[in-house]
DNA sequence: TATTGTTATACTCTATAACTATA
DNA sequence: TATAGTTATAGAGTATAACAATA
C-alpha cells in the first residue's frame, strides 16, 4: 500500500508526483467502494449512460482513452455484460457500444460511490476547495490537449 | 452550512477521472522534456540525489512505491548506470540504494526538465493557482494515506 | 517470529505500428 | 486514399501472496 512518510522536498517541482500521489488516494478511496471498475472504465460506463449509444472514436475521445486501449477495455465490459457493441449499418466500420440494463445499473451504483468518494475529499479539504481543485485539475486536463510539440 | 449540503453537483465525473486526464497532460508535458524517466523513476532518483543512500523501504516510503513495484523499477535503473545497489553490512536484509555519477547527472537533468513542466503548467494557471493546486494536491495525498482499510 | 527484499502471478493502462474492413 | 477498429507487441505500474535470507 505504500504508506507512511512522504517525501517533501526538492519534488515541489514535480507535478507528475503530485497528481501521482493524489491519484493513489483517491484511487485507493474509490477502489474500497467501487472495487469493479477502475476509473477509466467508469468514466467509459458513465459517459455511456449520459450519451447513449456511442462509436468508439468518440467515446474514446470522451473518456480519453486511446483507441488501442479502448477496445480491451470494452471487451472487459462485454464478457462482465455491462455493454453491447454492433456494427452500425450506416457505416459498417463504425461499433456502435450502448449500456445494457445492468450496465445502466452499475453505472446509478457508480455515480452513488462516486459521491461518496467526493464526500471523502470534501471532509479532507473543505467544499470550497474541493471545488477550486475540481476546476484546476478540468483546466490543466483540457489545457493539455492544446499542448505543441517541442521545437527543437 | 446546512448539515446535508454536500458538493456533489460538479463531480460527477468522479475525481479520479479528473486526476487521471489532469495527469495525462502534465505526464504528456514532462514526458517531452524528459522521455527516458517515467514520474516515479524520477522521484526515485530525486529522492536519491537529495538523501544519498537509502535502503529499499525507506526509498519505497518516499516514492510512494510499493516494495514489489519498487525490485524491477531498481532493475531498470541498476540497467541504465544511474544507480548502484549494495547489500548494508550492519544489517544484511537491507540493500542500500545510491546514485551512480550518471545518475547524479540525470537527476539534475531532471530537476531543469521539471522545472519546464512547471512553468508550462504556470502559463496556463498562473502562479497563484499553480501554488494553490500544488497545496491541494498535497494535501489529498497526504490525506489518502490515513484512509483506514475496509474490514473484511 | 519479525523484517527486508525477491519472485511469481495477474491485471490493467499506455502507446506505436501493422493490419483488416470498410468507405 | 482515408477512416474505424483490431491485433501484435512492448513496456510499465499496481498489488497480493509465497518465499528466502537475515535478524
Amino acid at each position: 500500500m505504500t504508506s507512511g512518510a512522504r517525501y517533501d522536498g526538492m519534488l515541489e517541482d514535480g507535478m507528475a508526483h503530485q497528481l501521482r500521489r493524489a491519484s493513489q488516494a483517491v484511487n485507493a478511496s474509490w477502489q474500497l467502494r467501487s472495487g469493479d471498475l477502475t476509473p477509466p472504465q467508469f468514466a467509459v460506463v458513465q459517459i455511456l449512460d449520459e450519451r447513449g449509444s456511442l462509436d468508439q472514436k468518440t467515446l474514446g475521445a470522451l473518456a480519453a482513452v486511446d483507441r488501442s486501449t479502448l477496445t480491451p477495455l470494452l471487451d472487459r465490459l462485454l464478457s462482465r455484460g455491462l455493454i453491447t457493441k454492433n456494427t452500425d449499418p450506416d457505416n459498417r466500420r463504425r461499433q456502435l457500444i450502448a449500456l445494457t440494463p445492468a450496465g445502466r445499473e452499475r453505472a446509478a451504483l457508480g455515480r452513488e460511490q462516486a459521491r461518496e468518494t467526493s464526500r471523502w475529499i470534501e471532509d479532507l479539504l473543505g467544499p470550497e476547495r474541493l471545488a477550486t481543485l475540481t476546476l484546476l485539475l478540468k483546466e490543466l486536463g483540457d489545457g493539455g490537449r492544446e499542448q505543441e510539440a517541442p521545437s527543437r
